[in-house]
DNA sequence: ATCATATGTAAAGCTTACTTAACATAAAGA
DNA sequence: TCTTTATGTTAAGTAAGCTTTACATATGAT
């Protein structure tokens, strides 16, 4: 699963510090998550999407088989 | 989180298991999602969203505190 | 050269999302 | 009445998402 962290969070000039803080998470996890090591918990991406005022969809691309 | 997947599911007259099949999931664990047991991860989610032809935000409702 | 900041990564532990197998109940049909 | 189907639920196990603590490295500012 891609997604768009990385830039959005560029956009704001945000740090994954700055990020974790937003969404209530650690550093760790969203470090994890831009490095795709992990996809998050849905409720995390509606939280992620609330933060940015996207969808979910614009966000996060399933790259399924 | 509520959903409408029973909803949904009524609509096509398809079973729980019907889903499952349809989803590549057990019957049990679209039980779960459907009363609430806990919440499908977000590659789950997508794969709803695309089999219902939906985006996730009109299948799930987020409800945060 | 030192210091602070941003990022990446790892280990250990807990919680949540899944699995299979099994059993209970209610409804519908033969 | 007996059987089948749909749903709900439980137990035990594995996998994935998260936490805190800790350390490494790179960059930029002083």
């Amino acid at each position: 699963m891609k997604n768009r962290l990385k830039v959005l969070r560029a956009e704001r000039d945000w740090t994954q510090a700055d990020l974790a803080e937003a969404l209530e998470v650690s550093r760790q996890t969203v470090n994890a998550i831009e490095t795709g090591k992990y996809d998050p918990s849905l409720p995390l991406a509606f939280k992620i999407a609330r933060l940015f005022e996207k969808q979910i969809e614009e966000i996060f691309e399933d790259e399924q088989e």
